[in-house]
DNA sequence: CTGAAAGCGCTTACAG
DNA sequence: CTGAAAGCGCTTACAG
């Protein structure tokens, strides 16, 4: 005997009720259905409660992609990072989903790994599938794809670098304060040779926190200590080796991110070095890390979830209303204090 | 004057170019346009050389969202995490992000703070929106809503946890020996008096490891010292606290994930106990910042990317094939020794 | 209050 | 090789 086999997908995918399996099963057009589901008026109680009988038995959810197709927004927004490994990154998407969420929109992710093809590429896709606005963390805030992007019309909010030539809202943190006043706090203690060590100054918070320290150094008259590598956090650990050879050269550091106050304590470590004693440390992010670490780490901690919610907001007003200016956010920064500066105590209650 | 402004969305949403839109343009029909995009044969040279032509001049992208009415595959996964602050998750989650893309998948994302109310939302919104397949950490493995969501015929691929009732693909870690691993390595070190330190005894990952640790200590014949809160972490520095005052009572500690070897190592460097002289220290979940804590910390090392990239293959190739019946992977830890479990020196060289 | 018609932008058969 | 028709599942006007 032969067995005709069933085309696997037809066999496998039991087909989703529709709008017109709920009108057929309640004995009414479906229009009433959507009527019905919509919770718009003028649907008579007896009608509507036969609908939701028939909703309930064949377990109907309305097809979104159907809806979508109509003219009904998508409640997606996306959101593309350069990464999720980094900390900072991955506390600001968790906000901004959590954010979202509660607005009833959904996220769509993408990680970019600061390649802007790959960031490119993931816009395209994202604005071919209708999300209603974008928030982007732009790996090269300048690049000409941003402007076709833009054109399309949907919103745009720029999170932690502003996008140079398209005009979108943006938010931020004060990056080149926060970075002043952790060198200044440096140069209160005492410290008179502090090393700025980090990488990538192509990106602009990181230009601007060079800035901060390069402010706050030469207002003291003390000598411009840069370390700073191009593009990557390869070298890093090795170049800073090289300076700390040469003891007595510097008496502090100050890092850029978190990645780098991670290889200069582990530098440091590695080569006995006493912090704060022989060399201070203050690193712009603050992890929970930092307060497990030897000595615990002073660090200028960055309001991550309020970027992440603040953004979601800005980009849903934006979709509400378009046509106010563009807005530009900035937030404070706090110095978090605990022993790798030459502080006593910590400034923060235990977690 | 009265100046009559435009309906604000209409102005705003420059209508996208569409299908119709090329093909009258190339002066051929549409049906022809979407066999040159969609690279059939049979287009002669000649048309599709215009076709292409207008394509470029009107920027046309097919709608995605059109295509997915046809019953064209939607090219999306969901991924459902707890949380996107627990490093696990956020490397798990870049991860499966990175290998969906090089499939040509996007990735939609969810955190659902281990409420089961939320998972099942968003996992409802998720099929809804037809993603192809599923990704899931799940906050409670046997929850109802989980049967009828397989019963909507996508596929779902467990992560970390399986899931009870659902016959479904699933990947995790050899959680119960890696712990065992752990708790008799700290053995083999002397150590006598063992604490096994965490929260969330309902997860099933916990609860194994949780086991690796009892059957470690009772092989050797040594106390049971289980500290293991109900389901939350707020607690955990306090009752390791009063554990503590008492010196002498424990001279080691295991901790089942990464939040605990936090609190774990806070409260013994408050307490000012040396480790590991006093208190030895392992704890379950590998992060950077072991490198550079005081100790550095010995810790169980889950392969986190690889549980990512063979989540989303595993899941891919049942979309491909729902044929075969599901599959259970596990991978292997590794132990990580540096210096709080008691060991001279690193066993990993630098990063 | 309710329903038949037309359309969203594409694709899958069917005919040339 | 090419195109007109029908349909995916819904919603927006339009008529009762």
């Amino acid at each position: 005997m032969i067995v005709q086999m069933q085309p696997p997908d037809k066999a496998n995918k039991l087909r989703r009720p529709t709008l017109d399996d709920v009108a057929r099963l309640a004995g009414v057009g479906k229009m009433t259905v959507s009527r019905a589901i919509n919770g718009h008026p003028y649907v008579s109680a007896e009608v509507a409660k036969r609908v939701q009988a028939a909703i309930r038995k064949l377990k109907y959810k309305p097809n979104a992609v159907a809806q979508m197709l109509t003219g009904r927004p998508s409640r997606i927004v996306g959101l593309v990072v350069p990464s999720l490994e980094d900390p900072f990154f991955s506390v600001l998407t968790q906000s901004v989903q959590e954010t979202a969420r509660q607005h009833n929109y959904q996220v769509w992710i993408a990680v970019s790994n600061s390649d802007v093809s790959i960031e490119k590429a993931e816009v395209d896709e994202m604005i071919g599938r209708a999300v209603e606005g974008l928030l982007l963390v732009s790996a090269k805030g300048d690049d000409p794809y941003l402007r076709s992007a833009a054109s399309a019309g949907i919103p745009f909010v720029a999170i932690d670098r502003s996008l140079d030539k398209v005009l979108t809202d943006s938010i931020e943190v004060e990056n080149y304060k926060g970075a002043r006043e952790a060198v200044e706090h440096l140069i209160a203690h005492g410290r008179k040779r502090i090393l700025c060590l980090g990488y990538d100054a192509r990106q602009a918070p990181i230009a601007q926190r060079i800035l901060g320290y390069r402010d706050a150094v030469q207002s003291a008259r003390l000598p411009l200590l840069v370390e700073v590598l191009q593009d990557s956090s390869r070298a890093l650990s090795e170049s800073l080796d090289g300076i700390l050879r040469k003891r007595g050269r510097i008496d502090a550091i100050f890092t850029v991110n978190n990645v780098s106050t991670l290889h200069a304590l582990e530098s440091l470590n590695n080569a006995r070095i006493r912090i704060p004693s022989e060399v201070a440390l203050i690193g712009f992010d603050d992890l929970d890390a930092w307060r497990v670490t030897n000595p615990t780490v002073t660090a200028v901690r960055q309001p991550i979830r309020e970027i992440g919610s603040l953004a979601v907001r800005i980009l849903l007003d934006r979709i509400q209303s378009t046509g106010k200016s563009a807005t530009r956010t900035v937030l404070p920064t706090t110095l978090v204090l605990r022993r790798s500066c030459g502080c006593p105590a910590a400034s923060e209650p235990r977690a």
